[in-house]
DNA sequence: CTGAAAGCGCTAACAA
DNA sequence: TTGTTAGCGCTTTCAG
């Protein structure tokens, strides 16, 4: 049996109650300041009297402002976007909107989707991480879609906020190579992926500055994940000379790299040095050294530029590639004695 | 300057472009099956031509059902929050529903803003993981809400979907026990939560239904993180006599005694065995013994919970224990000759 | 400072 | 099978 739900307390209720008119309630409820003391305290008593519940829903069909922001990644498992995420939904709840999240586990289907699914709520805007490969083909082609604006990822025709992946992979090239490395290998980066793409051109050019030549078995692809960083490490120590050092597409593909290396009773930092991507907390807990990217300040970021967009919809496009550091903690340390080197 | 936007194209725009009325292109926008083909078709081409996007939240407010679902949880860093959201965010989306993300970093008053504001938006239901500690106290006895249903931590008053816990903690005892160890630590709980008290008092059964004395000093308190797991093992080792096996309250913690494990060149599975609680995604990558919990699963029968109560408001309240399962890996290992045991 | 009236875009209940 | 009518609960505009 169904049991039916006291009937709604409205706008009415309370004007009524109060002995006002629905305007002056609505005047109250946010926050106007042109109403008199007086009344505005009659109306909040009649609101707790009555356990009023505001209803955004039909306030943004009226007002054309959902106040909820759609939130498109591609893979909430990655503890890199947890952080954003939290990031962003701190800063927009801050901001008065709600978060709609979505994932799409870098399904482009699963993206279309949820795009379809905000833009018919409707958000007043998205944010979104496009899944890998979805640069040119991500936004349906029919039907209009609220403000958006990419992060991590760019994508075609929508503001971006990124971090400089060149630069950042450089600068891991540059600490190894200070640290007495020769042969270093860049691991787990997905070749269609901009960002991987980006990271690798950063980790030759930081070989070339040094004169070191680039060997294309040092670059061994995988997956972003925990496993392609044990499977791509193993792989680069079958190599021959072996790579002494790895610059990691990111610190989850590092943490990986550093279970293959114990596993095979190697020690990171001493025996064989890795440089991981992003400082996610489990870096600074993990004693990784990593480039930081600093998140948080990414997702906040593009949250900014979205609320520009929004109310500025006709503004030129926007990027702000926000500049990597580098963090030194105990998984790279100075090369020992080379066995290879000694052997060729 | 403010570049207006086009307005935007209504049901009526799409019936007076296909001759009907507007009632009829609802009907065929809900897919309702009493309309007769060729109006479909005509109505059809109508919505692609001018590019018609369906208006969610004006079909909420005359449906009184908004098709969104609340899911608040206390950690989206965790990764067993993570695989948990990501089930009911697929779950729930073949269901037709979208869902709307709060995270309260284990923050009292966050999760009071968040309910606030997932009722107001208004959700049709909302899940929740409480924080800790607010079991009796976390809803708002001020305003109504929508249905609500609790996961992996109980609330008053609300459905609750959660694992066995004391269970859970037996098995592991039990599994270590057999191994041959003796003196079990159980590490990272914060005493403060139902999880980690149910987890502890299955801990104390395992060791006495085999007559193992207990020790206070075996139960190491901690932070369910990383870090706590770090330094809770670090405690555990300077006991005397130490441990030799210690039972995790999850896997992150787990991870984080590895951690600490291997800094002072001891082994998992060999030197020390580790049981990890959850069997999250990393936990099979990183061969942890652990108690599965099947997260996915258990978000699923949350969201299951809360479409029934939503279906039937009035029906008596339910909780759903899911049964934990032991899966061993290469975390843990039998009882190697025990030093201690032969100093004492 | 407050009220009256109109309407956001859709669906529900009925009638035809 | 389709159309008509009336509103969901709020904000907006304009008077007063």
């Amino acid at each position: 049996m169904l049991a039916s739900s006291p009937p709604r307390v409205t706008l009415l209720d309370i004007a009524s109650d109060a002995g006002v008119s629905r305007a002056t309630v609505s005047l109250v409820l946010r926050n106007v300041p042109s109403v008199a003391p007086a009344t505005r305290k009659r109306v909040l008593q009649s609101i707790n009297r009555l356990r009023y519940v505001y209803h955004r829903g039909a306030a943004s069909l009226r007002s054309q402002r959902s106040h909820a922001i759609g939130l498109i990644v591609s893979d909430i498992t990655n503890p890199f976007f947890a952080e954003i995420i939290v990031a962003i939904e701190d800063w927009l709840g801050s901001a008065g909107l709600v978060t709609i999240l979505g994932n799409t586990s870098e399904n482009l289907a699963k993206q279309q989707r949820l795009l379809r699914s905000m833009s018919e709520y409707p958000a007043d805007g998205i944010l979104i991480c496009p899944t890998q490969g979805s640069e040119k083909t991500g936004l349906p082609t029919g039907g209009r879609l609220p403000p958006i604006v990419a992060f991590t990822r760019p994508m075609d025709g929508v503001d971006y906020a990124g971090t400089d992946n060149v630069t950042g992979s450089e600068l891991a090239v540059e600490h190894l190579v200070g640290l007495g490395h020769r042969r270093i290998a860049f691991i787990g980066g997905p070749a269609q992926l901009t960002s991987a793409q980006q990271r690798f051109s950063g980790y030759r050019r930081g070989l070339e500055k040094h004169a070191l030549e680039y060997r294309k078995e040092l670059f061994v692809e995988q997956l972003p994940t925990r496993q392609g960083g044990y499977h791509a490490l193993i792989s680069a120590l079958q190599l021959s000379p072996a790579p002494t050092a790895a610059v990691c597409f990111n610190d989850v593909v590092a943490f990986g790299a550093i279970e293959a290396l114990r596993g095979r009773g190697k020690e990171p930092g001493r025996d064989f040095s890795i440089v991981g991507f992003n400082n996610i907390a489990d870096a600074r807990a993990g004693s990784l050294t990593t480039i930081d990217t600093s998140p948080a300040k990414l997702g906040e970021t593009a949250a900014d530029l979205l609320l520009n967009r929004i109310r500025d919809p006709g503004s030129p496009l926007r990027q702000v590639i926000l500049s990597p550091r580098l963090v030194v903690r105990e998984s790279t340390g100075k090369l020992q004695h080379d066995s290879n080197e000694s052997n060729q």
